[in-house]
RNA sequence: GCGCCCGUAGCUCAGUGGAUAGAGCGGUGGCCUCCGGAGCCAGAGGUCGGAGGUUCGAAUCCUCUCGGGCGCUCCA
């Protein structure tokens, strides 16, 4: 609902209960803050509030009675058109269609810009995701994160954040040394070459498709260990980046594990929590005492060889985030890396900053299906789905919608197959069809000559179907939605909210028609309809799904 | 053994301490002379894994327990 409409109602409710206090009614000292909800179902209203509960202790009265007494004081609204007492003793609001129609206005004038606001306060935010290490395609794993981070950056730009996206990744270390030898083996094999497999080599069918390609191309290159590494790492990456770009997924930066070596901020970082007794030695290597900051044990950080463990740079580009200017981080890790949070924020505490100031998705697994049949996941057998056969399989809109669709820690099935058939069943198509509709009428309008108005021009009063007054109030609620998927840090709000709008459009459809004989009533319906179309595109948008015309 | 996540309709899942626990799909029965049938409507389907507790009120919070997943390394 409006903010307005919601503060008309407080409104009504404060003088309902100072007028009952007055005449002694109430014997309340105490008055907590005025919630209003929407409830649960529409036999309960347009808003609802508890407050009668709340209050009955403190007035030693029943909740119901209180809100009786409550009810009785309230003054005539053009807002509220009826009040109800209702259950243990709710107070149910129901609005006046004048009390609605003002949001088809503000969706007309604020167009692409509904549903935006400035609760964010322009604070700049880094949100990590992905950060898959090149060693490797990326997998369907790897596409629930880039559409989750992707989205989730949208709407907190949506509701007022600067937010920046980012993607760091490993490039040197042991992963890239075996990845390396991965490649040189298969290559000296493809020559009929007598060679060894490292241990835990990588076996997918990449590894051999890269050394293809070296032998194809790189006749005269001398090869060592280093070119092979290179050569894989540019190749992979270049897959990488393309993959995300069919997938809609920005980037705003890409950091590297080398950057931190040689800006020096890793030894910059380390010296300090040296300096200030967070590091001491045991056992010829160097620990983190991130116990002292709700770790449960204390974590190495440069191993007996000299060699910093991965939690190193990991905490010196936490800190390099900070110093760039971010004092709000998001990272989203998969559930493998859960136990990594507790040394993480320790070490962000440890240099001095709000341990809340670093959220913490860990996005749980995904399982792919075709139908019955559970399709493998294993990225060092190599049996595995790329996000690239996904995009190739079903589709941008249709993978990145169901991404989406859960919450970000339940785990997700995918089935391919529904994702990919054009069919009720499948979801995303619900709600592109319910745009290209809305096109389409607004097409049928401009043939038929029938004049599209501004919202001025038209009498709204002429929308009194329940089905259109029921729209409406949908609308009203999309930047709540959005403020709440923000707030959780929660995309999947999003999904369910646009299946109910384009499910409403849908059943409005079928029982009315939008362009018919009166003019004035076509001119009332066919600004409905717009303002579904623009917040349909609105939440679309938000989620990187593409608004069809047609489909 | 310890930690995190999950357990809700046949299936996939929503549900921020509030009302008779919801939606989609599937199954059943209807709706195309009509702006797009990739659509709509109607009815069926539940001891919210189980047991205690907290309070005016618990699917939601706490304790225990059972089932499933993922971690628990001087790996990344």
């Amino acid at each position: 609902m409006t903010r307005e409409v919601k503060e008309a109602v407080t409104e009504l409710i404060r003088e309902g209960i100072d007028r009952a206090r007055e005449k002694e009614e109430l014997a309340l000292c105490d008055l907590p803050p005025v919630y209003l909800e929407v409830p649960s179902e529409k036999q309960y209203g347009d808003l609802a509030t508890s407050i009668a509960l709340q209050l009955a202790s403190q007035v030693k009265l029943s909740p119901r009675r209180v809100a009786e007494v409550i009810v009785k004081h309230i003054p005539q609204s053009s807002t509220v058109s009826q009040i109800e007492v209702a259950g243990p003793g709710f107070i149910n609001f129901f609005l006046t269609p004048e009390a609605l129609y003002p949001v088809l206005g503000d969706i007309e004038e604020e167009g692409a810009n509904y549903g935006r606001s400035d609760s964010g306060k322009g604070k700049r935010v880094l949100i990590e995701f992905i950060s898959a290490n090149p060693t490797g395609p990326l997998t369907a794993a790897h596409g629930r994160h880039g559409a989750v981070g992707d989205a989730l950056a949208n709407i907190l730009q949506m509701v007022g954040y600067r937010v920046y996206r980012e993607y760091y990744y490993n490039d040197v270390g042991h992963q890239m040394d075996i990845l390396g030898k991965s490649v040189q083996a298969r290559y000296h094999q493809l020559r009929g070459e007598e060679t060894t497999f490292p241990e835990d080599d990588y076996k997918g069918n990449y590894i051999t498709h890269i050394a293809q390609e070296i032998a194809r191309e790189c006749e005269d290159v001398k090869k060592d260990l280093g070119f092979f590494r290179r050569f894989a790492e540019e190749k992979l990456f270049e897959s990488i980046k393309k993959d995300l770009e069919d997938f809609a997924v920005q980037f705003d930066g890409w950091v590297k594990e080398k950057d931190l070596y040689e800006s020096g901020q890793l030894k910059k970082t380390m010296e300090r929590l040296k300096k200030e007794g967070h590091i001491y030695e045991k056992e010829g290597a160097l620990w983190f005492r991130s116990s002292r900051f709700g770790d449960e044990k204390d974590r190495v950080v440069e191993k007996s060889d000299g060699q910093p463990t991965y939690l190193a740079p990991d905490i010196a580009y936490h800190q390099n985030k900070y110093e760039r200017g971010f004092h709000c981080l998001i990272d989203i890790l998969g559930p493998d890396h859960h136990g990594y949070v507790g040394r993480l924020k320790a070490a962000i505490e440890a240099l001095g900053h709000e341990k809340e100031s670093l959220r913490v998705i860990i996005l749980q697994l995904v399982s792919l299906y075709r139908g019955k049949e559970k399709l493998p996941m294993s990225t060092r057998a190599g049996e595995f789905i790329t996000l690239r056969q996904v995009l190739d399989e079903v589709g941008k809109d249709a993978a990145r919608f169901f991404f989406l669709m859960r919450t970000t820690n339940s785990h997700l099935n995918f089935d391919l197959n529904l994702a990919k058939s054009q069919s009720t069943e499948n979801p995303v198509y619900y709600v592109q069809y319910a745009h290209a509709r809305i096109c389409s009428i607004l097409e049928f309008a401009a043939e038929r000559g029938v004049e599209v108005n501004k919202v001025g021009e038209v009498d709204l009063s002429l929308l009194k179907e329940k089905e259109e007054l029921e729209i409406i109030k949908t609308l009203a609620q999309f930047p709540e939605v959005v403020e709440g998927c923000a707030r959780a840090l929660e995309p999947h709000g999003l999904t369910s909210y646009l299946q109910e709008l384009a499910g409403g459009l849908h059943n409005y459809y079928n029982k009315f028609r939008v362009i018919g004989e009166d003019r004035n009533l076509s001119s009332a319906r066919l600004i409905l309809v717009k303002a579904v179309r623009t917040t349909l595109q609105n939440g679309l948008h938000l989620l990187g799904i593409s608004a069809p015309e047609k489909m």
